[in-house]
DNA sequence: TTGATGTGTCGGAAGTTTCCGACGTATCAA
DNA sequence: TTGATACGTCGGAAACTTCCGACACATCAA
């Protein structure tokens, strides 16, 4: 069993893009999974992965579920990056000046 | 060889441990190296990953190398939040109901 | 030069991820 | 009830990740 972690569950592309597709809607898994170049019990093992790290909510409606988006796990992600944007300008800056000089031979 | 990609490049948290340290400045592979539970050439290849992803830039100094951070390519999962966090106040209230009245059982 | 240091990378081991077909279970329609 | 549908999950295969020791090479100090 592995713990619930949100950058790993962003790392992979096909994940990304189920969340994405979820802004727009719960989705049923079989719908889902018609999107994709890929058979069902991916999709649904992706969404474990998800579901686990607390990004999708499920929720039964007769035989079939409904993923719901949850983006809230997302701010952790968006508080890492914080650190770097934050990180000065006056670094960036000389960082950019180092990389101009490279550039310029 | 592989592509460059930010977002499996974050999944590993030593590599996101190097990137913060890195915020505070440039620094050897064997310096780096002493402050985590890792052989050199873990980190060297964790370095490899990132250099790959375009979050790190080398530059020779004798025989060390100094990694510098460089977080531009952040900006693409920056920008894959946005779509997450300009997802509509809206839905994202209707979510919360949801939540709260299944919390109320 | 010789010897020590700093680093990259290879080969391989161990673990993890990703995918599928097969199966079990629940639900619905008839 | 019977048959079809929707889904989760298991077993296993293939690919990838992560780590290490060993080695090669360049740089420095003497």
């Amino acid at each position: 069993m592995s713990e619930p972690d949100v950058f790993a569950a962003l790392s992979n592309p096909v994940r990304r893009e189920i969340l994405l597709q979820l802004r727009k809607g719960p989705r049923a898994v079989n719908d889902l999974a018609s999107g994709f170049n890929l058979g069902r019990p991916a999709v649904s093992e992706h969404l474990q992965v998800l579901r686990k790290a607390k990004l999708v909510r499920e929720e039964p409606r007769g035989r079939e579920r409904y993923y719901h988006l949850d983006p809230r796990p997302l701010s952790e992600v968006d508080d890492w990056l914080k650190a770097f944007t934050h990180y000065g300008k006056q670094r960036l800056a000389a960082l950019e000046d180092v990389l101009d000089e490279e550039s310029r031979k």
